[in-house]
DNA sequence: AGCACGCCGACT
DNA sequence: GTCGGCGTGCTC
């Protein structure tokens, strides 16, 4: 064999993005015969060049040598992630089931994974670079802050490049000069860096006893893996216990990666980062553009900075000196990526903590139910923050049973006495209900026509603010009609309840006061969610009314009143999951309240005054609902118990999907399954949604390793199945929701 | 996914 | 006679 082999020549296995399950072959550049793994690579791919990413080096292809072509160019002197990252992209692409290409593809910023076009941007960009000392003046003729900097760097004899500068450009701000005039030295950073020009710096503040030993907990994991779990009460000072982490990890020279939920949450956990680290700080998520999180990676990767703060995405940033990554509000479900390559960020830092040697810290209020069995099987150490700082007083739960009681658009008598009561005491009222719109629904009262989505299983919801009728999960939108189409009578009536119904009973009940929505559709322009807030908190306005993005993270300390209008619609879901985002929902949204020293109230509105979830919730607290909501699981041998993946399918014919997923079927019986049960195939929850017939296969099995080695065998298969060109696709691996 | 090829309807 | 619809097939 080795005779045979040892005549090729050296051939390269590269990952494509392309949503393909495979390699491909490749001959390398003349007198190159080793291209390091991971390295950038440009291939002719089809009738179009790609850039792809070396994963092996060999002498063999299953492909007669002469179909191999070879590469165009290599795009790297050396790989851009490390050995361990490699790994990691591996590991994810296995487990994920999603091709490997496509993995790679998410792990680099799109800059560095474009085309011909941008690779020449790039050359262009590295040669004025490499001319480093070289600029004059004239080269930044058009470039006039540019030059001005330039200028300043000459006056001092010192060098710049043109990376630098034009990194610097953008950052432009008048404070610029006057550190220039200081020091040069830093100004090695730049783009999505966060300069700090405020003096003098925020001290730590100090940290009770709860708050120290987690502090030294956790510092004393630095340099090895380990999971920890911080479980902090609203207000109990989580943010200072990673500050003050953070601190330790920067005095060993070494880098952090804080991973957010939401983009809404960075500027907030930006300012106090600012206003307590001297060192760089660089931001990495989707509402920046291209050039910064490209800049982000490269600062990271460079150890020109110490600190990243972003989204899920973020997570996967090379570091070149990785000290420690903490996830903040580890329970929430955006941490797992909803379409294309669906990894959960939370479970992917743990494996990426493991190969990289560092601790893991995530921390929440409320932890997610996996987390807790983590807990208990030994595998995180939990470490608890009880105690509300600045003696802050822990809310007062109250439960208003509207069985039988007279609503005005959701709001009960009660409830309005409660907000009369409280607004009289000049403090701030928030309503949540996580329904935007008028009405989910718009019925006719003489023959009940209801409007309804034609693409989509759902009816359209009533806009009045927009005269609009649109269906939320497809986009549709037609004008507000005020004649039933089916007997034309005009009694088209709205029913049921969403925010800006609210909002207009609200206006009615108290003309008087500053009233203020906040869901999507209110916070639409750029900045205006922001200017909300600000209101809030500068005391203007007196009752906040709004949705989900209420939930997360705000700081609303004259807050005394928080009401949940309608808790019964989390009660009754087919996902399991349901029931444990409801807790934490509710846990989170009374978290907004009473976080000065005024007492707070948090008033559930039910029809269901006696269900278990509430009940145990409310006079026992998250961690006894938690408790019992594991041993449900247990009993029903639902996750954490076991694993499972769900296999979505759709296509604008209802027949194809089912066919496939009865395909399905019949290859999981060829194979040993290891006990995987085989939910389904059934239709989708919403089975119709913009035009489209979901259905969907759930594999389930009691050992991870089991359930893996089916998919391994299953998924390859999948591309043969006949239906498989007729409709698309999607694995799920450890779902959060089973739509 | 792209991007070709390929075979059938309305148009300068 | 051609432009263009999207079904099918391939990418080392």
């Amino acid at each position: 064999m080795a005779n045979s082999t040892s005549k090729n020549p050296p051939i390269v296995k590269v990952a494509i993005p392309v949503p393909l399950n495979r390699l491909f072959d490749y001959l390398t550049l003349e007198g190159i015969d080793q291209i390091p793994p991971g390295t950038r690579v440009l291939v002719p791919f089809g009738k179009t060049k790609k850039v792809g990413f070396v994963i092996n080096n060999t002498n063999n292809s299953e492909l007669k040598i002469e179909r191999l072509k070879p590469i165009i160019a290599i795009l790297d002197e050396s790989p851009l992630i490390s050995e361990k990252d490699f790994q990691l992209l591996q590991w994810a692409s296995r487990y994920y089931h999603y091709p490997l290409g496509e993995v790679f593809s998410a792990a680099f910023p799109a800059s560095l994974r474009k085309g011909k076009k941008a690779i020449l941007a790039e050359e262009k960009h590295y040669k004025l670079s490499a001319k480093g000392e070289c600029l004059n003046p004239d080269q930044l003729k058009r470039s006039p802050r540019q030059k001005h900097v330039f200028e300043l760097f000459q006056s001092k004899n010192k060098s710049v490049s043109a990376t630098t500068l034009n990194l610097w450009d953008k950052n432009w701000r008048p404070a610029v000069k006057a550190l220039l005039d200081k020091e040069l030295i830093s100004l090695e950073s730049h783009a999505t860096t966060v300069i700090n020009f405020s003096t003098p710096r925020e001290s730590p503040l100090p940290a009770n006893a709860q708050q120290i030993y987690a502090i030294n907990q956790i510092s004393a994991e630095l340099g090895h893996f380990s999971v920890s779990l911080l479980e902090g009460i609203t207000g109990s000072g989580k943010t200072e216990v990673y500050m003050q982490v953070i601190q330790r990890v920067l005095d060993l020279g070494l880098q952090v990666i804080v991973l957010l939920p939401e983009i809404t949450l960075t500027p907030q956990l930006q300012e106090r980062f600012k206003q307590r680290f001297s060192v760089a700080l660089s931001l990495s998520h989707s509402k920046l553009t291209e050039s910064q999180r490209h800049s982000a990676w490269l600062e990271m990767q460079q150890g020109r900075s110490c600190i990243l703060l972003g989204t899920r995405s973020a997570l996967f940033t090379p570091l070149k000196n990785p000290g420690l990554i903490i996830l903040d509000e580890e329970h929430d479900s955006s941490f797992k990526q909803q379409e294309g390559f669906r990894f959960s960020a939370r479970d992917l830092a743990i494996v990426r903590g493991k190969l990289l040697n560092i601790p893991v810290l995530l921390g929440t209020a409320t932890p997610s139910l996996e987390s807790l069995y983590n807990v208990e099987k030994k595998r995180y150490q939990l470490l608890q923050l009880s105690e509300r700082a600045g003696n802050a007083i822990k809310p007062k739960f109250l439960l208003f049973d509207i069985r039988n009681k007279k609503l005005q658009d959701g709001l009960s008598e009660p409830l309005i006495a409660q907000i009369k009561k409280t607004l009289a005491k000049k403090e701030q009222v928030l309503l949540f209900l996580n329904r935007r719109g008028f009405a989910p629904v718009l019925i006719c009262h003489s023959c009940a026509w209801v409007a309804r989505c034609h693409r989509c299983d759902t009816s359209l919801v009533i806009h009045y603010d927009e005269k609009k009728l649109r269906c939320h999960h497809c986009g549709y939108q037609q004008h507000l009609i005020n004649q039933c189409p089916s007997c034309n009578s005009g009694e088209l009536k709205p029913l049921g309840l969403g925010t800006e119904r609210v909002e207009k009973s609200l206006l009615e009940l108290f003309p008087e006061q500053n009233i203020i929505r906040l869901d999507r559709d209110s916070t639409q322009r750029k900045g205006s969610l922001e200017d909300h807030l600000d209101k809030i908190n500068q005391g203007k306005v007196d009752i906040i009314l709004g949705t989900q993005m209420l939930a997360k993270g705000h700081h609303f300390p004259n807050v005394t009143l928080v009401a949940i209008l309608d808790v019964d619609s989390g009660l009754f879901s087919i996902d399991f999951h349901a029931t444990e985002k409801l807790a934490q929902l509710i846990i989170q949204v009374a978290g907004r309240a009473g976080r000065a020293e005024k007492p707070g109230k948090v008033i559930l509105q039910t029809r269901q005054p006696d269900h278990p979830l509430l009940t145990v919730l409310l006079k026992e607290g998250y961690n006894k609902f938690a408790k019992t909501a594991l041993a449900e699981r247990q009993l029903a041998s639902l996750p954490p118990f076991s694993f499972q993946a769900l296999l979505r399918v759709y296509a604008t014919n209802p027949a194809d999907p089912q066919k496939f997923l009865i395909s399905v079927c019949n290859i999981v019986q060829t194979i040993n399954n290891l006990g995987t049960l085989v939910l389904g195939p059934v239709t989708a929850p919403m089975a119709k949604r913009a035009g489209n017939h979901h259905f969907q296969l759930l594999l389930q099995n009691a050992k991870r390793k089991n359930l893996q080695s089916l998919l391994d065998q299953l998924i390859p298969q999948l591309y043969t199945i006949k239906e498989a060109k007729k409709i698309r696709w999607s694995l799920d691996v450890d779902p959060v929701d089973l739509y």
